[in-house]
RNA sequence: GGAGAGGUGGCCGAGUGGUUUAAGGCGACGGCCUCGAAAGUCGUUAUUCUGAUUUUUCAGGAUCGUGGGUUCGAAUCCCACCCUCUCCGCCA
């Protein structure tokens, strides 16, 4: 008997009962992001599958009986040849009307899929990054007497970076870390590690940096976003985008007891991303590669805290620019730049002298249910009550490379040399200052 | 890579085609007993969907690793896949 499983297991991203009926709501709210979807097309196959659904389960319900019929008439050594012809056409019936069920199914279970979360209400209304609101800053632009240099020249000059030689090996948007730079690098994500889990309550993990296709359909990479990941040749595998992919299906199909909430992790993992689209966009640099250092926060919490574990999950991310000393900023995304997932997120921008602007070194977010149904991760209230979905949220605590790129420009001096932030110094074996050789 | 064993509710574990409507146990929750507790005892104890009722239930469907198949009927039989464990080989 062909079973509904899937259908039952992993419901939609939203609620598919509360889509259905209360689907203009719903819409309206999409829409804010500038989204548009079928929805009719969505409400009659939805209305068709329940019909449908209705039928099976009643011929069902009659071959149950029948069965148990059928049973007790063979063990007093009657005869139940007329019942069984009878079953046999039920039998037939129910197939054809299976078979049907599970198209429709599959059809309302893949639209779902296509549907981004919805917006939290505090959530500025917009159309793209022009529209998203600046909420506090911290610090200010150093004052150069000199006109700064790219973070890539800098690099170059301390010989520390290597684009040209990482393009030989791997190709265009990778780099070689030398010396100095790669102990920076390394300095920075043990400085955060250790921030994070000695002072902010964060478990340490470190999860395989490649996941399958239920883990990325779970967190809203699949089926939507597959250009953006690197499939491994000849296996469902893809390398992680980012830690919150293993992180948020560490507990997949799972009942978690509610005195567990909040769980909160940190993972340091490589990153992997085509970048597929960006062709003319920060081609040079630590900016935008295809691999790249990150130190992420994951929270599950329960639906009443997660705003405020949002709060925390920010401020824990800030926390370490101030103790870097770096000048940022942070932003309110507005419906338009939200990504799929995000019901809310604050992003932290970073000064880069050399351009004069603010770039993203970390994207905090409050994925409400959305993941949580996905990817079925749930939570007991109480001993005895029903489970709910948890909501999860995610944060870069921060973008290691982003990082080193943000101190080679903001601490560099006239002669070339760049300082090593105080907190940096201890991990870099007291190291003050990264000289031209 | 080779050989073998296995996957059943929160956990352990029985179940080889039809009163299995998944036994039994552990744990948890509640009642009784008690000054109180332990012990004892009685009861409750999964998830999910649809529809009624409406906030408390009721009726029905699905779920025994996953997906197919055989059958009037599958936890049970057949096929494919996934995962776990044991032994051997290779390896940081």
């Amino acid at each position: 008997m062909p079973g509904l499983a899937f259908f039952n297991i992993i419901s939609g991203m939203l609620d598919p009962k509360f889509v259905r009926e209360n689907s203009q709501l719903v819409k309206t709210l999409i829409e804010k992001r500038g989204v548009k979807l079928n929805w009719k097309d969505f409400l009659s196959l939805s209305q068709k599958r329940n019909e449908i659904l209705k039928k099976v389960e009643s011929l069902r319900f009659e071959q149950n009986k029948a069965s148990k019929e059928i049973g007790w008439k063979k063990q007093e050594g009657e005869n139940a040849a007329s019942v069984i012809a009878e079953m046999r056409k039920v039998s037939d019936n129910l197939k054809i009307l299976e078979e049907e069920l599970k198209v429709l199914d599959e059809k309302v279970h893949a639209f779902l899929l296509t549907v981004p979360n919805i917006p939290h209400e505090s959530v500025p209304e917009g159309k793209d990054e022009e529209d998203n609101e600046e909420v506090r800053r911290f610090g200010r632009p150093p004052d150069f007497s000199f006109s700064p240099k790219p973070h890539w020249d800098i690099g170059a000059d301390l010989g520390i970076l290597d684009f040209e030689r990482a393009s030989k090996i791997a190709g265009a948007r990778f780099v070689i870390y030398y010396g100095a730079g790669a102990l920076l690098e390394r300095a920075l994500i043990n400085f955060m590690l250790d921030v994070h889990t000695r002072e902010k309550g964060y478990r340490e993990v470190i999860p395989p940096y490649v996941a399958n296709e239920e883990s990325l359909t779970g967190t809203g990479n699949l089926p939507k976003f597959e250009d953006d990941l690197f499939k491994l040749r000849g296996y469902s595998w893809y390398m992680i985008p980012t830690a919150e992919v293993p992180l948020t299906n560490l507990f997949r199909d799972e009942i978690l007891e509610g005195e567990k909430l909040p769980a909160r992790f940190a993972a340091y993992t490589p990153c992997f991303r085509q970048e597929a689209g960006s062709y003319g966009k920060d081609v040079r640099g630590l900016i935008r590669l295809h691999q790249f250092n990150k130190v992420e926060l994951m929270t599950f919490s329960t639906p009443e805290s997660s705003y405020d574990e949002l709060e925390k999950l920010t401020a824990d991310a800030e926390d370490i620019l101030r103790r870097l000393d770096l000048h940022y900023r942070v932003v309110a995304l507005c419906t338009g730049d939200l990504g799929f997932a995000g019901a809310k997120t604050y992003d932290l921008e970073i000064w880069m002298p050399h351009r004069r602007k603010f770039v993203e070194i970390s994207s905090c977010t409050n994925c409400e249910d959305f993941q949580a149904r996905r990817a079925g991760i749930r939570y007991r209230p109480g001993p005895m009550e029903k489970p709910e979905y948890v909501h999860t949220l995610n944060g870069s605590g921060v973008a290691a490379g982003r990082t080193v790129s943000a101190i080679l420009e903001n601490y560099q001096q006239e002669d070339g040399s760049v300082l090593v932030p105080e907190v940096l110094q201890p991990y870099m074996n007291g190291l003050e200052r990264i000289s031209v050789p």
